[in-house]
DNA sequence: GGTGAAAACTCGCACTT
DNA sequence: AAGTGCGAGTTTTCACC
């Protein structure tokens, strides 16, 4: 499962834009249509292509509040913590949850409306969670960055 | 710029998977192909959906060691933050970065190869750049969640 | 990896509700 | 303003070289 540059270069520009054509592929790496589709496929055979997505933007379907929770379970029995993180990953406003090292157990990605949602979703979602010892909220001033390209 | 219950169905589908056609579309939405067309266009030309793209597994990539890095800044000049956010942004292991509140200033998604890999990209590029006071790392244990879905 | 052709899809057009 | 059906031009897909 190695794969060279042609196919490093087409990985690359499909986590630009799926929407290109085979053609439109083929003429950027000199390679006939048939064989950008074979490569393609094995991508998507192997796995390393995982799916093929529409980007929206979360500012334009109101959703413009961002905040990261961490939290800190009081128990870590194999039944809490799979009960907690199969709860978690049941809310929608949690796009992102991360089980890390350090002084709290999860790291959180939460997306709302703006902070009166938040607020709703911390008092009626989240800490509804049994087990929950301690959380803490940070707020996204302003994203920097956000791709979902990971360099090959 | 609202949309009804057919866009809401729409924008969910597309963003489970945009590779769906709009024959697949149309029989889902009980609508005819065009008029699926013309609502994604009108989606497109919106902005509301921003792009599509191709995700793939990182772990097929060999990058599976992903952390998250607080930043604060010794200072916080117009000059320094903007220069501080470029660098940021131009580095590839760096996926994501938001200016935050809290103690530390900057929440960073690092994604790399191993451990080895993040102690390299420590010491040779984020810490090279200028005015970084303190950093504060934490390691991903395990991925429980992780969409790029927005509930709409 | 390339060629060529069938099947499927996209997308503009004319027309309807 | 939004939907339908049609059809030419593209794109995808695949058997064969």
């Amino acid at each position: 499962m190695q794969f060279d540059f042609i196919d490093k270069k087409l990985i690359t520009l499909l986590q630009q834009d799926s929407k290109k054509t085979n053609k439109e592929l083929s003429n950027t790496l000199n390679l006939s249509v048939t064989a950008v589709y074979e490569r393609i496929k094995k991508l998507e055979k192997q796995g390393i292509i995982d799916k093929y997505v529409a980007l929206i933007k979360k500012e334009k379907v109101n959703k413009s509040f961002v905040a990261f929770c961490h939290i800190k379970l009081t128990q870590h029995t194999q039944n809490y913590v799979v009960k907690f993180e199969k709860e978690v990953a049941n809310l929608e406003e949690v796009l992102e949850c991360y089980h890390i090292s350090g002084d709290y157990d999860y790291l959180l990605k939460v997306l709302v409306k703006d902070m009166a949602a938040f607020r709703e979703f911390m008092v009626n979602k989240l800490t509804s969670i049994n087990h929950i010892g301690s959380t803490h909220s940070m707020f996204m001033i302003n994203e920097v960055k956000h791709t979902t390209a990971i360099s090959v």
